[in-house]
RNA sequence: CGGGGAGUGGCGCAGCUCGGUAGCGCACCGGCUUUGGGAGCCGGUGGUCGGGGGUUCAAAUCCCCCCUCCCCGACCA
């Protein structure tokens, strides 16, 4: 393509609306055009990635077996109402009517329709399983559109959807979506983690999010750089690398007697003492008054469980992971107590609980409390902190469970190697739904019994325009993008240097000469043969960030070579007129 | 939804406090010079200042209503 022909406008300033790297780029480079909040044009440097991104997702969905099939963007709105999810969606649905006043809604995602369509061709067992999918834009009315690309109002998704005649089945297609979203991931070049994720309001049972670690990520989760092990902060566990023989054993959740025998007092503890500490009820400033680390401190958060007072311990430095405290006390219900409740009990002294706070039913504890040292915690009383409260003298753990909120630099699970808390922009994400859209859409098939029974369904979703915004966000740098090969939009960007002095002929002659034989040879080539400064194209082409640059000029062509720079990693090398 | 900020040629901004009929940079068009990291000079095109209403001799500027866009958003004792 040569660039005097492009449909192509570079920005030099920053739009103003754009914050995030990968908008801004996008929009600086001309890529894309905003039309609405999170509604874009994409111009064709935009488009030819997208199709390259919407091209690996369908190699990989067909090598997996799925059969692409393409559904309308608008669908009825009776659709919605029989599955229940018209109420559920809401405001987050474009509606509209069409001129009988039949309801409609712009397609936010398609499994009724895709059910629907399932149902009405096949009947028996013997069709099944049978896995449909479509590339097609999607709308979903967000509260607040931001990011560009990454949370648009509308965006392109690949959507699958397996069905089968039980759970076996399904666990079959979801592995198989599975291993394929895999390969579409990293064929992209992104850094990413499949993440076990909570079912939102799709509904199902298992599902796992694919996770591009990111800093403008709206997700934080935990992942290992060493192995594959990832979680969302709710779920994530570490890895126990504190080198005492004192910590007792993990009880995992079940409300068992102490194992507290095994516990040694710190030796040189002295008894523990207390101290008039005013106006001190949080951590830093009681590590500062005692001049330690606030890893010293025991911090206790008191909760009610099932109408009783609990309270939860772990290292001031830390912060209690609600769900894994909710889990660890379960089936018991629980929730963490509000200023509300500590209005309303005087015996409570917010900010000076300690561990041996005489009302309290049941103490919880990380494992880290085990380790053997006097601890600064409250002394029960207000402005008055202890020191060396000492477990298994001073105070008890009835429960021990993983409390703490992972943070980066804690060892991971499953090799030890440290964990890393970083943002995660969602690309992906399985489901295995079951029965559920089945059953009210009433999609059924025949067993070989004669029997009739729901199908088994599996929804498996790809955001293709949030991946384009994922890549830049991890390929750029100050002057632009940096695409992998596999996504660019040209493999080679071809800048003639030509001028108008005496060489400018020659210039432009050889150049157009390696226009045609890069091109013969089946090369997406990027030929800036505009008349513009040397100044104007190098900087676009940084900007634009085709993988490798090609500059013919005089000075070269005098030596008979032709320069090559690789924009990601800024290599530069010679190469002969002759290999070209 | 709550809080904060902004709408002025295609893009980025100034002008608004103190009303007098719109300006700068980039981009675009023409001319001359220039050509290895966003060139220089000269001359141009393009905006009913988000919309509506009001005050006034006069409104981008003051007042009222509406629309759009951007950013942020509970709690760790």
């Amino acid at each position: 393509m040569r660039m005097s022909e492009l449909f192509l406008r570079t920005l030099r300033d920053d739009p103003a609306d754009a914050d995030v790297d990968s908008h801004r780029l996008l929009v600086r480079a001309g890529y894309i055009r905003k039309v609405a909040a999170g509604m874009y044009s994409w111009l064709p440097l935009g488009h030819r990635v997208l199709r390259k991104v919407g091209q690996i997702v369908r190699e990989e969905m067909d090598r997996a077996g799925a059969q692409e099939v393409l559904l309308p963007i608008t669908q009825p709105l009776e659709l919605w109402q029989r599955s229940g999810r018209d109420a559920l969606y809401g405001p987050m649905m474009f509606r509209l009517e069409d001129r009988k006043e039949t309801g409609f809604c712009l397609a936010p995602t398609a499994e009724e329709v895709m059910a629907t369509l399932v149902g009405g061709e096949y009947s028996s067992y013997r069709d099944l399983p049978v896995n449909l999918y479509q590339i097609q834009w999607k709308y979903r009315d967000e509260l607040r559109p931001r990011f560009g690309l990454l949370r648009g109002r509308e965006f392109l998704m690949k959507d699958a959807y397996s069905f089968d005649t039980d759970m076996d089945g399904l666990r079959a297609s979801y592995k198989k979506m599975y291993d394929a979203y895999y390969r579409v991931f990293e064929r992209c070049s992104l850094t990413f983690r499949p993440v076990e994720a909570q079912s939102g309001e799709i509904g199902g049972d298992v599902n796992h999010e694919f996770m591009a670690v990111a800093a403008v990520g709206e997700d934080d989760f935990v992942w290992c750089t060493a192995c594959d092990y990832a979680a969302n902060v709710e779920a994530a566990r570490r890895g126990h690398t504190w080198k005492h023989d004192e910590v007792p054993a993990v009880t995992d959740g079940s409300l068992t007697a102490p194992s507290v025998a095994s516990l040694r007092p710190h030796a040189d503890a002295p008894a523990m003492a207390k101290h008039h500490t005013p106006d001190m009820p949080g951590i830093a400033p009681v590590a500062a008054f005692f001049e330690v680390d606030a890893s010293r401190t025991l911090k206790c958060i008191a909760f009610d469980i099932d109408g009783e007072l609990g309270l939860a311990l772990v290292p001031g430095d830390r912060e209690v992971n609600e769900h894994a405290l909710r889990a660890a006390v379960a089936p018991k219900p629980m929730r963490l107590l509000t200023d509300e409740d500590f209005a309303a009990r005087r015996d409570l002294p917010k900010g000076y609980i300690g561990p041996h706070f005489p009302g309290a039913s049941v103490v919880i504890a990380d494992p880290a409390v085990a380790e053997p040292i006097g601890w600064i915690t409250g002394a029960n009383e207000a402005d008055h902190h202890v020191r060396d409260a000492v477990l298994g003298r001073d105070f008890t753990v009835v429960v021990w469970a993983d409390l703490v909120s992972i943070v980066s630099g804690d060892a991971c699970p499953n090799c030890g190697q440290p964990l890393s808390v970083d943002r995660g922009i969602e690309v992906g994400h399985v489901f295995q739904l079951g029965t559920k859209y089945a059953e009210s859409l009433d999609v059924n098939y025949t067993d070989a019994n004669g029997e009739q029974h729901p199908m088994v369904m599996g929804c498996y979703g790809i955001g293709i325009s949030r991946i384009v915004a994922a890549v830049v966000e991890e390929f750029h740098d100050e002057n632009g993008m940096m695409w992998p090969v596999a996504l660019a939009p040209y493999d080679v960007h071809l800048i003639a240097l030509a001028g108008r002095g005496d060489q400018a002929e020659k210039v432009t002659s050889e150049a157009d000469r390696l226009y045609e034989a890069l091109t013969d040879r089946g090369m997406d080539v990027l030929y800036d043969d505009r008349e513009a400064s040397p100044g104007v194209k190098f900087a676009d082409a940084d900007l634009l960030g085709m993988p490798v640059q090609l500059v013919v000029g005089a000075k070269g062509l005098a030596r008979g070579i032709v320069e090559r720079k690789v924009r990601a990693t800024g290599e530069r090398d010679e190469v002969s007129l002759g290999d070209v």
